[in-house]
DNA sequence: CTGCATCCTCTAGCCACTAGAGGATCAAGG
DNA sequence: CCTTGATCCTCTAGTGGCTAGAGGATGCAG
C-alpha cells in the first residue's frame, strides 16, 4: 500500500509542505517517484513522519530529531546519546515552565488590577513601565 | 544627560542591534543625530525600551507592543485594550504551561525508563515511536 | 471531455533577532 | 601628533521551522 504525498499528509497530520521541507533538510528520504515525478511513499515514511511529528511536539528541535532518528536507523548502537536528549529536552521544558510561571503571575496581577479609566491611569501599562527587573 | 547607543543598550541590557532593529520596525522613534551620524538618546529613550524589553520578557508580540506603546502615548485614551492585550497574553502563557505540563509528564516517563542497552531496545526511541497520539 | 483537485518546482515571507562585512570615527596612551 | 582599539555607521544575509503563493503539469470523477 504506497501513499501519494496528499495522503501521507492526512495519515500522519503533517502538511505537505512540511513534508517536502523535512525532506529538503534530510530528515525524509527521498522517496522513489513516479513517471511523472510524483513522490511515493510506503508505511515506513508514514512511521517515520509520525516519529518527527511526536518529536517535535514534544518540542525537541530538528537537530535532536536528527540524532534521535540516527540512533533509531542504528539500533545496535548503545541508546546513551537517546537517554541524554530527553534528558536535556526535560531539562529545557522544566525551565521553560517555571520562566512561564512567573510570568503568569506577573500577567495575573496586571490583569486583576484591571481598570476602566484612561491609559494614563492604566496600571497595565504602569506594570510595564516600571523599573522592569521587579 | 545624552546616551550613545552603546550606552543606551548597557542601560536597559538589550543589545545594539536589537534598538537599531526596534528603530527600524518602529518601535522606537529615529533619534537625533551627531555630526557625524551617530544616534544620541534621551532618558525617554531609556524608559520607552526598558517598557519594550519587559513587555517582550512577558512574551508579548512586537504587534502587542506596538499597540500598548500607542496607549502609553495617548494617555487620554481609554485602556481597555491594554487590559484585553494583557488578558490575551495571559491567556496564551497558560496555554503553554499546560501543554508543556503534558510534555514533562511525558517526558518523565520518558526518562524514567532510561535503558542501558541498545537502541533496538531503547525506551526513548519507542516512545517517540509509539502511535503518536497517546 | 471538462473541470477541479492534486501534484510539481521555485521563490519569497514570517518573527524577532543575530552575525558579519567593510568602513568611518572617537578616546586614551605613548 | 600618532597609533591603537573600541565604538559607531550601513548593508546584506542567516537563523529556525515552517507557510504562502506563482505558474504550470497531471490525475481522476462525472
Amino acid at each position: 500500500m504506497t501513499l501519494s504525498i496528499g495522503q501521507l499528509a492526512k495519515a500522519s497530520d503533517v502538511k505537505v509542505p512540511t513534508i517536502r521541507f523535512y525532506e529538503e533538510i534530510g530528515l525524509l528520504p527521498e522517496p522513489i517517484r513516479t513517471a511523472n515525478d510524483r513522490r511515493v511513499y510506503d508505511q515506513a515514511a508514514v512511521r517515520r513522519l509520525a516519529f518527527i511529528r511526536h518529536a517535535r511536539q514534544l518540542g525537541f528541535s530538528v537537530e535532536a530529531i536528527r540524532n534521535l532518528l540516527d540512533l533509531s536507523d542504528h539500533p545496535e548502537r548503545p541508546c546513551g546519546e537517546a537517554n541524554l536528549l530527553a534528558a536535556r529536552q526535560l531539562g529545557d521544558v522544566e525551565a521553560k515552565i517555571a520562566q512561564l510561571e512567573t510570568l503568569r503571575g506577573e500577567l495575573r496581577r496586571m490583569v486583576e488590577a484591571t481598570c476602566d479609566g484612561r491609559a494614563a491611569d492604566c496600571r497595565v501599562i504602569e506594570a510595564l513601565a516600571g523599573q522592569a527587573a521587579a
